[in-house]
DNA sequence: CCCCAGTCCTGCGGGC
DNA sequence: TGCCCGCAGGACTGGG
């Protein structure tokens, strides 16, 4: 499930794409159901075609390359998609296929199919991926922003970790690392933290993504994530709580990290080190 | 504003 | 051993 992590280390193993002229774009035929593309070949591939690409970003959970003349190409993994150099991890599922100069295939691979290929002009891009829709980078928040976003709302602190448009990036995985490093529990209400607990949430956000980042990311058991090259990341042997319940706490060594519900996905905590904080009696 | 359930999709693992 | 069912969840939508 790429997050944050993942979706940086595929940018980076994509940037030799950079400097590179756009001479083929196609579809792959051997994907069952067509991918989700807009606008539809051949209108794209009418418009990327003979333009070099000037950027590799980032934004949130998505790579965007930048196209001479200003358009984006934005590719939204979801699930399951990854954005490779190398060959695939199977025929059957790779649904696009870019050819540069030089000799370099870039390729679109989803195993579900949930991930969305997007070709925009700045404008589009702006009213997809602008301040309304996304708030600051994880990597870039600070205590201050997260609280002006967060602390007025009595939602569960890692189902606001999970918005968007609070803060870009963190998914369902990290979220509960994220919690498990700063002491808090998921389900406590956004308002009933502290200045202090915004800042020691902040500085796990941080770290945590980073340290994933080092590792390249996270390839959990059913292998769908790997990096540009195909190559599996090293972070899920580094996880403290995500998928461990019944195992000891990293931490306190407490007997069990547990498994909870909220909005309809799993959260793993500790019970011993992450303790609820009420909100202030009104 | 916030929450919930449903939608997309396929591979895998648990249970029988 | 084989089959079926449910689960995994990012982003979005519609209803309460």
């Amino acid at each position: 499930m790429p997050e944050l992590p993942e979706v940086e280390t595929m940018r980076r193993g994509v940037e030799p794409v950079v400097g590179r002229r756009v001479e083929r774009v196609r579809l792959a035929r051997c994907a069952r159901r067509p991918i989700h593309i807009s606008p539809a070949l051949p209108r794209l591939a009418r418009r990327m075609a003979g333009r070099t690409i000037t950027a590799a970003d980032r934004v949130g959970k998505r790579v965007v390359l930048r196209l001479e003349g200003g358009d984006a190409l934005v590719i939204e993994p979801r699930m399951t998609g990854l954005v490779l150099l190398a060959e695939p991890p199977t025929k059957e599922h790779l649904r696009l296929q870019i050819s540069l100069s030089g000799g370099l295939e870039l390729r679109y691979w989803d195993c579900r199919g949930l991930g969305i290929v997007r070709l925009l002009t700045p404008a589009e891009f702006n009213g997809w991926y602008g301040p309304d829709k996304l708030g600051p980078d994880a990597l870039d928040v600070t205590a201050g922003m997260l609280s002006d976003r967060l602390s007025g709302s009595r939602r569960a602190i890692k189902v606001a970790l999970l918005d968007q448009r609070a803060v870009a990036g963190i998914g369902n995985l990290y979220a509960s690392e994220i919690l498990h490093l700063a002491r808090l529990h998921p389900a406590t209400p956004c308002a009933a933290l502290g200045r202090a607990d915004w800042t020691r949430l902040t500085a796990a956000v941080q770290e945590v993504l980073r340290e994933a980042i080092r590792y390249e990311g996270s390839t959990l058991s059913d292998g769908t994530y790997r990096n540009a090259l195909n190559q599996d990341g090293g972070y899920q042997n580094h996880h403290r709580v995500y998928a461990r319940d019944g195992q000891p706490c990293p931490t306190c060594g407490g007997p069990a990290i547990q498994r909870i519900v909220q909005a309809q996905r799993s959260t793993f905590f500790c019970a011993a080190c992450q303790r609820i904080k009420r909100p202030r009696a009104r």
